[in-house]
DNA sequence: TGTCGATACGTGTATACGCACGTACCGGAA
DNA sequence: TTCCGGTACGTGCGTATACACGTATCGACA
């Protein structure tokens, strides 16, 4: 019956089931920082970085891993917004180097203690799975894009 | 030293590490659909309207699972494209059903395989770990947006 | 029968995402 | 020195996502 097979793929397919969860778990975060004006995107790509220092934006996206175009667009609100700036980079005209303003690191002082109750909110959902192996299971479905034409 | 504990947050916030593993997959399954024209949400979406049978755009929204809004855009294209057609509800006609049309239905005969080949790469990928046990992970994180203010 | 809260849906606006394409710049070879 | 392939980045376009708000309709109650 084809109704049922339809059923079934829509509670099987792996795909769906991690968008699922990562639309959920996008909410959560960016519910945890509302009040900072801050999405868990603009999060993530603030802790880059400080992280790294000063990266070009190859690297940032790297990091992060989104699209390089992706990142530009991103960034560019987080420079509207005052929390990051552009410089181009004296060694090599064509890039530009990201970097955190102060605005950008008090702000990401405020996120941290709410990061820290988000994620153990998170967690606590996965109940008793260990959260490195969880991570390395989500590695693994991200590794499908890379060795591929 | 707060650029090492940057670093760390980043490999180790589970919202991050399931957002970079939700675009992979999507990847991942889009290509297996892009000779089709079709996207991976058009296909979870195609196969709830087949599993449902005609369903309002409420009720599809809640079986995939994502913002009634969202729905209607997605399902604009869908429209345009002709898979789907909308109808009032002649018993209530705030409602609008949503309907499979023949073209629709070819074309999720012809993503089935495509879908069954995607989802068994997938399922090589995640390694030893039971997939069942994988998306009731998932769950259990999709279920944080639930009980929540 | 008219009113009014509740329900079902669409639209305006904004972020996030990535492919295709174009531009500026770098460095080595002719 | 000029040319040319490669590199770093931005923009145009289209899809996906969701909140705030508005509109049409329904059903029950005065």
């Amino acid at each position: 019956m084809k109704r049922k097979r339809a059923r079934k793929i829509a509670t099987e397919c792996l795909g769906a089931a991690t968008q699922r969860a990562g639309r959920a778990v996008t909410a959560h975060y960016d519910r945890a920082f509302a009040d900072l004006g801050l999405t868990s995107t603009q999060f993530t790509t603030l802790t880059a970085v400080r992280g790294i220092g000063s990266p070009s934006v190859n690297a940032l996206a790297e990091s992060v891993r989104t699209d390089r175009t992706t990142l530009t667009r991103n960034l560019s609100l987080m420079v509207r917004n005052g929390w990051v700036k552009k410089a181009t980079a004296p060694s090599d005209r064509r890039v530009q180097t990201v970097e955190l303003t102060d605005a950008g690191a008090a702000l990401l002082d405020l996120a941290l203690p709410r990061w820290r109750a988000a994620q153990a909110e998170a967690r606590t959902a996965l109940g008793k799975i260990n959260p490195t192996k969880f991570r390395d299971l989500l590695g693994r479905l991200e590794r499908l894009a890379d060795a591929r034409p």
